[in-house]
DNA sequence: CTAGCATTCAAACGTTCGTTTGAACCCGGA
DNA sequence: TCCGGGTTCAAACGAACGTTTGAATGCTAG
């Protein structure tokens, strides 16, 4: 049968993909030739275009081995916080939809840090596919979202929270991809013992307040 | 003598440049050719080595056409604020911040808003000596903006307003960066016409509400 | 043991990359 | 008029790119 000693099943698989995960994080797509990448990876050259078909397949299975499941979690994470009657509280909504990216953080060993930077820098990546891959990958938690923070804020116009939202998503996006710009401000210290939780309560403390900003302002200069 | 008849003084430089900053923004760096950014501009191939010296320094002279001005803005707008003792407001000194980068987006024509876009997306870039180049340009800007956020807010713990620039600035660059992605939330309307007005008004509320954020609940699990 | 299939391998494919070259061109000052 | 420096041009450079190929290899089922 298929069935295997447990060990080598897809490793060459799995071997790419991680490798494929660091140089693009670290390097970027065009950035990153198949010759540097299988180098890295410890197989042959051909090897991609064996298992996965193309370069452009590979960044695909990169993206849907980490974002499939992350995006399930957070619609996983939103259930359960309307089935505890908890969906009213923005700030829950909010720490519904971070943690999880923020757990990529966490497991650096994993390469989910490596992925963590790479997500966060493809938001505003250049090339179209990739952009248009990954926001179709988005899409439905993305909506679910949507409609949860408009049932928690009914006061809130429609266009305004859209655009929140995006704030909020840009936050995220950029604080997964810099987490090395952070010393551009603070000068100094790489502190790269990062704790996640903390970033946690600091980016769910801001986006919240954030997010439920007063209107008043606005109203009276969109008039 | 030097002196021209006023029109093309370097009017190739310029239609490289411009050229360069639509590539650069559409496709990345390593994803524009030297010969599609030529073809564009309509100089030969060779130009952009005979005017600039390579590639990169091309790079380096994009972002310095137009950041050099926008951190000299950014500092003036903020000295005005402390000639006028209005530096002691939060909100005041973000909008001092978000307006040079913001005024990009009205410049459609001139190519402001590639280079918006464009430079959005380099916060995060993969190159890391684009990184670098830009972190240097911003350095100078960045620290009078903590000093006077640090005076404007005293009784905030500095990590925590390191990371809450870091927010602000991860906001502001998404923003620039990602103008298209807000209809991935909206599900609809690309809204061409961008009021850069209104987008100012919603970025300094959503800004400010998260800067002065409460520290309650970070003091309780910081502990 | 052997046949058959999935995988790996070294080598080469044609294309495109950034850069260099040396001749051609333009034009203001002697 | 002709000279000379700044600029543009077509052509070519070697290197690196993503992909393909066909033979070698390892493993499993019969």
């Amino acid at each position: 049968m298929t069935l295997r000693a447990v060990k080598p099943q897809h490793e060459t698989r799995t071997r790419i993909l991680d490798a494929a995960e660091e140089l693009f994080m670290q390097h970027g797509f065009e950035g990153s030739s198949m010759r540097s990448l299988t180098a890295k990876a410890g197989v042959n050259l051909a090897a991609v275009n064996y298992h996965f078909g193309s370069k452009h397949a590979l960044i695909e299975a990169v993206f849907r081995r980490r974002l499939d499941p992350m995006n399930v979690a957070r619609v996983a994470e939103l259930e359960k916080l309307e089935a505890e009657d908890r969906a009213s509280s923005p700030e829950a909504i909010i720490r519904a939809f971070i943690t999880p990216g923020l757990r990529l953080l966490e497991d650096a060993k994993g390469g989910g840090r490596n992925f963590a930077r790479l997500l966060g820098r493809t938001y505003t990546e250049p090339n179209k596919a990739v952009r248009q891959l990954i926001g179709l990958m988005y899409a439905p938690a993305m909506q679910r979202y949507k409609a949860a923070l408009e049932r928690a804020l009914p006061q809130m116009p429609r266009e305004e929270l859209v655009w929140r939202m995006h704030f909020m998503f840009g936050t995220l996006a950029y604080t997964l991809a810099a987490t090395d710009t952070v010393q551009l401000i603070a000068g100094c210290k790489p502190e790269d013992r990062y704790d996640a939780r903390l970033l946690e309560e600091r980016l769910t403390a801001f986006l919240a307040a954030g997010l439920t900003a007063p209107l008043k302002s606005l109203i009276k200069k969109a008039a």
